[in-house]
DNA sequence: TGCAGAACCATAAAATTCCATATATTCTCC
DNA sequence: GGAGAATATATGGAATTTTATGGTTCTGCA
């Protein structure tokens, strides 16, 4: 393994989906997700985009939490309740693989590739044509806002 | 070692980069790191040049705390997001080498030789080729602006 | 019985570790 | 101050271990 990686998920990952829906978890993520002691997987549909979110299932407790904290007839209570609803568990075999439930390969359009996303705390997975349109947006849109002005400014009031 | 080190990347070194990707990190450029507890460096392409920005992997927590310091739907957490999924960890080996990812190679159009060079904070890592155009071309607007530089009292950050 | 999911095996490709060497650079003792 | 030893750096290559991935078998359950 890689010396103490950094616990988070990180980087982008394109792996093989097989005829039977499994896919390989990129390894680091395995790491992230062994160091969170998730068993599984939680996996649900963005809303805003055509992918899935995925994380260790720890985040699905701070949903919960979420939405106690909220008011409960609130739009983002529903929003949150949507997400339990649709969301699934999935468990990792000793290869290493998932596999991806039915609905959610259609919802993201994947076919015989799947596209890893780090996004830190959590990832997505995208069919890699989306997600190469979805990345030079967001690319573009980044450089014009500067966004790593933004990380050093917040980063100078370190604790 | 080199007298008294200070402890930011400071220079440019080119080196030589392997048939396998492999390139030496300038060992000034590894007291640093190792100084800040860094178990590797975080690369990612630059939005704004053909090259790649390097640190420490202390960064990336960083970014990862900005995230959660804004609204988690916004443009601005897609933009810090996007850093990470384009980000990559790597381990410096035994060596002192690590290896460059393909993508990254291509990103920055290097071939056979790397220039590290040292931004105090941070440092990016050129082609010999791209970066000798990139000096140029800021010395002359430099000299047109006649830039005089805002030097920020340093010592009110650090101790 | 047939099917979906889980557990097993096998293998090729890729990444990581280990070893060897050449070239500087610093140190030490005379 | 200088010859030679010891150290550090950069670089090339080989050996070893991980990953990703395809296939097969087993098992419970409808």
């Amino acid at each position: 393994m890689l010396g103490a990686a950094v616990s988070v998920f990180l980087s982008t990952f394109e792996n093989k989906v097989d005829r039977k829906g499994r896919v390989s978890v990129p390894s680091s993520f395995r790491n992230v997700l062994s160091q969170q002691k998730s068993t599984g997987i939680i996996l649900y549909p963005s809303f805003k985009h055509p992918c899935l979110e995925g994380s260790g299932d720890e985040r699905i407790q701070e949903i919960v939490s979420s939405i106690d904290a909220i008011d409960v007839f609130s739009d983002e209570a529903e929003n949150l309740q949507t997400i339990l609803a649709d969301a699934k568990q999935v468990s990792v075999d000793s290869d290493g693989r998932v596999i991806l439930p039915q609905e959610f390969v259609l919802h993201a359009g994947i076919s015989d590739l799947a596209s890893f996303v780090g996004l830190g705390k959590s990832f997505q997975i995208w069919s890699p044509k989306n997600f190469s349109i979805h990345r030079q947006k967001n690319r573009l849109r980044a450089r014009e806002q500067g966004a790593t002005l933004r990380i050093i400014s917040s980063s100078s009031e370190r604790t």
